[in-house]
DNA sequence: TACAGCTATGCTATAGTGTAACGTGTTGCA
DNA sequence: TGCAACACGTTACACTATAGCATAGCTGTA
């Protein structure tokens, strides 16, 4: 196993057409909680923003130390009750396989998704690939199960590390 | 979501043919480490046995505790090392979901497996479906993604639990 | 405005999960 | 026997998550 490209900081930006990309995505979550009469407010917008500006599955617990630097020392519930919110409308998935959460692109799209976590960079990609989501439901109905939540989670390298040279 | 059927012990026998089933098991279990050169100790062999005892994913501490009630009191990093060696020889998975393990009846099956969690009984059952590895293979290559393992935990109500009535 | 009801957040404490680091015993083998 | 590798014991701690209760703020109604 090869050691990791990047360092732990899980908030480094990524430039200014990502900015515009997250401001983008913030609008329409705005437009999305307010259709569905729910409140995206300060506390759960930053938390959703700190999410989103990171290509890399973010942990509970750095989200905490990211607010606390910027709205005073936050406690764990505060961050596991924001993100749960923000699970329950789709904004974000939980990475079971990594403690972990990451922002979904499409939250209207009432969907299950599978992730591609590159184990070197630690970039996490969604997939919603239809061919697996039948042979899943296939496979459960053929063995009788009343299928409820598919974790899809598949660890290896993406395309970008592949090409670099291997780390010394 | 409705309550769960069964109480929290995890370890409830399972009547005689399940007994015997776990001995068989066992013993195969010590072949398989018997040719790899590898040393099921005691310990390990405990682990395991109470691992398969159960038809649920059995986690970390519950197995401590179990250990501690035969052995003397066990601490932390004597089950998880147990537990590490064990799924390094195929013969427990880990179901991350749950933070909790199961025994895979065939440890000498290099595989990739699919997991049936019954959020009702709590039961889990291991799947090998070819066309489900298969669809997340082809997805994976065509976005030039390198796997190396797929987490596929499948939640959902078993065929079972469904057929009973509602729980009150 | 005053009030009631609800939602969101603050806060303390604690439960649950997992590992680092180091020491000791055990096993297998030259 | 002595060595090297492996397995296990032990302490301490890091990380992850939630229960339970208090406070603040919003929303609709009379």
């Amino acid at each position: 196993m090869s050691t990791r490209r990047e360092d732990n900081r899980a908030f480094h930006g990524g430039g200014h057409e990502h900015q515009t990309c997250i401001e983008d995505a913030l609008a329409r979550a705005d437009d999305v909680c307010r259709e569905r009469g729910v409140r995206l407010t300060p506390l759960r917008r930053r938390v959703l923003e700190l999410v989103w500006g990171s290509h890399r599955a973010v942990k509970a617990y750095d989200l905490l130390a990211a607010l606390g630097d910027s709205v005073g020392a936050a406690k764990p519930p505060t961050v596991y009750r924001a993100l749960e919110f923000l699970m329950a409308q789709g904004l974000v998935h939980r990475i079971d396989s990594l403690n972990a959460f990451v922002g979904c692109p499409q939250p209207d799209h009432g969907h299950s998704a599978q992730f591609l976590i590159c184990g070197d960079c630690g970039e996490v990609s969604e997939m919603n690939a239809e061919s697996i989501d039948r042979a899943v439901a296939d496979q459960a109905a053929e063995s009788g199960f009343a299928l409820s939540r598919s974790i899809i989670e598949l660890h290896g390298e993406c395309p970008r590390c592949a090409t670099l040279p291997p780390t010394p």
